[in-house]
DNA sequence: GCAGTTAATGACTATCAGTCAATAAATGGG
DNA sequence: CCCATTTATTGACTGATAGTCATTAACTGC
């Protein structure tokens, strides 16, 4: 009997259904700004549907982060498989970041902007928000080992434990982004277009000054 | 007549009261959670009066937000004043920036994360959004002017424009800001403690290699 | 085909941001 | 001091929307 094997499918599909739905509109309008009955109308269900599926709003959103950091995740791993200096598999994995908040604005706002948790209640975490955190583990850790590869074939050079370099390089990404994000009449705005630089020859810049770091003489 | 000038004091202390009620309870229970009702009770005041004082609970947000930047930017002005290594006044506004976040983290959280604008009706900006921007942008050119005196005295070596360097360290505090209020089950703060570090620590290893920065020979 | 189980629905409730007509307080000329 | 006018304050009301739940529909296996 796969019967149960059909129920538990066509539970993803909708899950799935709903989760596409939401994602769609929140790259046209943000998320605060998608309200349940407008996912609800474009998944084609009815909103209570909706909540069968995800606990809250919030769960919903966790859901949607997961995907962006999947994502990510699978770009990263993808760089990773390639036979290359380690130091150019870093910076083709910032590449891949950049890229990806680069392709659709609102949604990348989205993604970062929403306060999902802001004091939440601790001992009931949602198991989805678990699931971000370990696939964020995951990200970073592939930063790491392209690191470590960098380190091993001399294409890096830091005094840095490669774990803490991760970090940094991400501490990095996640400044560049939240730039990226705000307003324009921000100066950052005026002195990178003064200088007539991307986003990636930033990235870049901070890179070259990182992975090959030595001591002042 | 100083009826005018009175009145205008009373505004402002009444704008002030309003202020303070919006900033205690926001690090009591964030910025999301406390209603506009709260708040007018705890100003002692009706709701309808918050309402001639502020457009809406967003412009509050933007006031608290403002606040806090000139909080920030009183303390650079000072660490400044101190006749010191350029190298060394950027650490310490490094850890000024720290000191401040680490203070109340329900107030930090809540500062950082709510999202502003989402796709804001562009062309009516809150003056009080503008003025964080200018605050934002005479925080950063305190930044600028450290390096400066960093590279004058020699404390400092880097190839980068001072700007550039100070948008750098910006981004590398707001990517070390972003991962103390999300990340905190995360893989980083488990680095963290295996190499027993501070947040200080980290961004002063940070500083070290981005103010002594020579090429590879 | 029918009893029991599971899934879906949408009208309903609660909460909260924001409004506005009514009211109160302050002002200043006579 | 009085009263007309201006200014400030109020809180009941509205509208939007997240989340609920009793009811209905669909499915399952005997």
């Amino acid at each position: 009997m796969g019967i149960k094997e059909r129920k538990e499918r066509e539970k993803n599909r909708r899950r799935d259904q709903i989760l596409s739905a939401a994602i769609e509109l929140t790259g046209q309008q943000g998320f605060e700004k998608t309200t349940m009955d407008e996912i609800a109308e474009k998944a084609e269900l009815s909103k209570g549907t909706l909540y069968l599926y995800y606990k809250d709003k919030s769960s919903l959103y966790q859901a949607i982060k997961k995907r962006a950091l999947q994502s990510l995740h699978q770009d990263f791993l993808t760089v990773l498989q390639q036979d290359k200096p380690g130091a150019l598999l870093v910076k083709e994995m910032t590449s891949s970041f950049l890229d990806m908040i680069q392709k659709n604005i609102t949604f990348t706002k989205a993604i970062m902007l929403y306060r999902g948790s802001e004091s939440s209640d601790s001992d009931q975490q949602s198991s989805i928000a678990e699931k971000c955190l370990n696939i964020e583990n995951d990200v970073n850790m592939l930063m790491v080992k392209a690191i470590q590869i960098g380190v091993q074939d001399g294409s890096i050079t830091t005094k840095l434990d490669p774990k803490l370099l991760a970090l940094q390089i991400g501490f990095q990404m996640r400044g560049l982004l939240q730039f990226y994000i705000l307003d324009n009449k921000n100066m950052g705005v005026k002195i990178f277009k003064e200088q007539n630089l991307t986003l990636g020859e930033l990235m870049d810049q901070f890179l070259n000054i990182h992975l090959n770091h030595v001591e002042k003489p």
